[in-house]
DNA sequence: GCCCGATTAGACCGGTCGTCTAGAGGGAGG
DNA sequence: CCTCCCTCTAGACGACCGGTCTAATCGGGC
């Protein structure tokens, strides 16, 4: 059977086709985009693609659960940097976010911006998978201002659950805007409503 | 030629194309749909189409200059309703938005919502449309809040501007939250982020 | 050399957008 | 009242692309 060459093979053609289609349904979408547009960029055989995975619903949740996984990895990282107080590491992440998503680098655009919308009302899977990775970014957000409040980097007003869910639906806002105005100006609005809820203080 | 008779059974056709399309495209996106089935349940044929609009996507163009037509008239009257202060006409229009897209009620849902992410990618006229819409609410909503300000019965940090653009973005992103969440939880936090900003005092 | 599971080729059918030809409808002008 | 002519309707049609599936190929292990 081959089991260890031919498992890494296996992996290695499905990590292919999901990192081309990160790159490609990044731009046009989910509905946009044909199984053949991302089989052909991937140099993976049409045939391949059920061998794969089951259907292009289950595809679509294995994109958005794999871009998650990393999403969150990330952002464990950004929050653990050391030598920064939560308050640094905070704004790092919200300055990450308006890096690369007002970059034209479309290799690392955010799904959920692009996809919420568009998949939610059309496949309960996928929505699903893109409510476990809000839910799971809220976590982080939340536990990282709790601690800058406790650190005393940080001063808000009301819970900090609620400054988090705040600071993401604008920041979710800010990255609409900046589609439509093909334009970073919103993201730099953000960053002053960021400010102004979470009064950073020095550490 | 029958200009009258006929230019109105003309606009009739155009308008149950348009309207049908705003119910349809705002559960399936514009990608998501063929031009089929929305003529189909338009009673329209399809021969008709062509004739009303030069491509699918000069119509979706035209479907949202259409939208945001109305929409902005609405924001209109609600903000110039008699007998209110700027504050509450402010409020009212956020319990508005609330509402219509908290509702299952797809004849109403917001296409700027559904519609961004996906089209600003895909079409220029589109994402020129949308921009046009927005910025238009922008400008409705800044004045609403400097006419608050200057009445006394909201009270802001900062310029009349980046308040409406801050509220503008919170609940765009709560907009989407409430669509991956199927909740209007989301909404409820805006409202909360909206009062903290706004500082609605009673007349 | 054979076996057998992993992988692929390509057919399949239905739907896509857009085009095109024919003709129905109905006021205007003689 | 009849004809003209233009607006609008009708829906078949083409070329292409969608996701899915079956049947065949490939290639390592014995």
């Amino acid at each position: 059977m081959g089991v260890m060459a031919q498992t890494s093979g296996t992996l290695d053609v499905r990590r292919g086709i999901l990192d081309t289609a990160h790159r490609i349904v990044g731009v046009k979408g989910f509905s946009g985009v044909g199984l053949n547009e991302i089989l052909v960029a991937a140099g993976v055989p049409k045939g391949s693609f059920y061998h794969y995975f089951g259907s292009k619903e289950a595809f679509g949740e294995a994109l958005l659960a794999d871009y998650f996984e990393d999403y969150l990895a990330a952002i464990d990282t950004t929050f653990a940097e050391p030598g920064l107080s939560h308050a640094e590491r905070l704004m790092n992440y919200w300055r990450q976010w308006q890096a690369t998503q007002g970059s034209i680098d479309y290799q690392r655009k955010c799904l959920a911006v692009k996809l919420a919308a568009e998949v939610s009302d059309l496949s309960e899977p996928m929505r699903l998978a893109l409510k476990r990775g809000t839910a799971g970014i809220l976590d982080r957000v939340t536990g990282a201002i709790a601690a800058g409040v406790a650190e005393g980097t940080l001063r808000i007003a009301g819970a900090p659950r609620e400054a988090a869910e705040a600071l993401y639906h604008v920041w979710l806002g800010a990255s609409l805007m900046a589609k439509i105005e093909r334009s970073d100006a919103p993201f730099a609005a953000a960053m002053t409503t960021t400010r102004r809820v979470l009064n950073p203080q020095p550490a």
